[in-house]
DNA sequence: AAGAAATTTAGAATAGTTCTAATTCCTGAA
DNA sequence: TTCAGGAATTAGAACTATTCTAAATTTCTT
């Protein structure tokens, strides 16, 4: 693993947020104020290829990235937000519904997040 | 609703495909020769803001569209097809585990789709 | 220490999508 | 029936996220 690959990898796992390329590189360039963007793509996919971060796809917003460890997400369907949960493990039961193997599966549950949800209150009060 | 967005709107749940706009628009133009891409998108957008279609989002690819109708996708990890499933329905679960409202909820299987373990057989043939 | 291989860099290129402004289309009040 | 206002469409520029290419640099092998 290189010196990249490695600094990559903790950021995105050290992280309790879901990070974006964007953000990764920000924190990178802390410590290596000459990286380049370029090396962050490069080492976030060849991580994603391995199998070792997750990629988190969202409609209108660039992908995230994500420790392997499994768990599910809250989206907040206004300000994009994510929130890790634990939802009862569904392998099982996907598995004989489909009566087949997969690999993994992705559940996401779209809501208003607390925040939003105070601002749209204040909102109307006007 | 215009036009467009009728046709648009059609187009998406006619098709048992699960379109990306550049098909939508393919489509489009076989009736409507000079409609131009921003068109589609406009409408597109405007459909999915109305609640009136859905958006999938996946991992590297454009955004595809669908059909309202509850149901769930199994997404092939090689070449990205989608096909349609439902999977018993967890409305009633998700709530009482989160302890609270949502408004939907994503469920995505990634497995190797059978065309694919075909031509994966086939590889490790030769 | 030399050569090969892998990684990083710089920056151009691409894909998908949004934006802006001009134009056209449609509707309904006069 | 016309014309004013609003909505929808168009054309194309602009933007964002991402990939690609080739050169430069670093790392590994021997």
């Amino acid at each position: 693993m290189t010196k990249y690959e490695a600094e990559v990898y903790n950021i995105i796992t050290m992280s309790r947020e879901h990070l974006a390329v964007e953000q990764i590189y920000a924190e990178l360039r802390k410590k290596y104020p000459k990286v380049v963007m370029a090396t962050v793509y490069n080492n976030v996919n060849k991580l994603w290829k391995a199998g070792m971060i997750r990629k988190i796809s969202i409609e209108n917003m660039p992908d995230r990235y994500d420790r392997i460890i499994k768990h599910d997400h809250l989206v907040c369907q206004k300000c994009g937000k994510l929130a890790d949960i634990s939802f009862e493990d569904l392998t099982a039961s996907l598995r004989e519904q489909m009566g087949g193997e997969f690999l993994t599966y992705d559940l996401k549950v779209f809501y208003i997040c607390p925040d939003c949800q105070e601002r749209e209150k204040n909102q109307h009060h006007s």
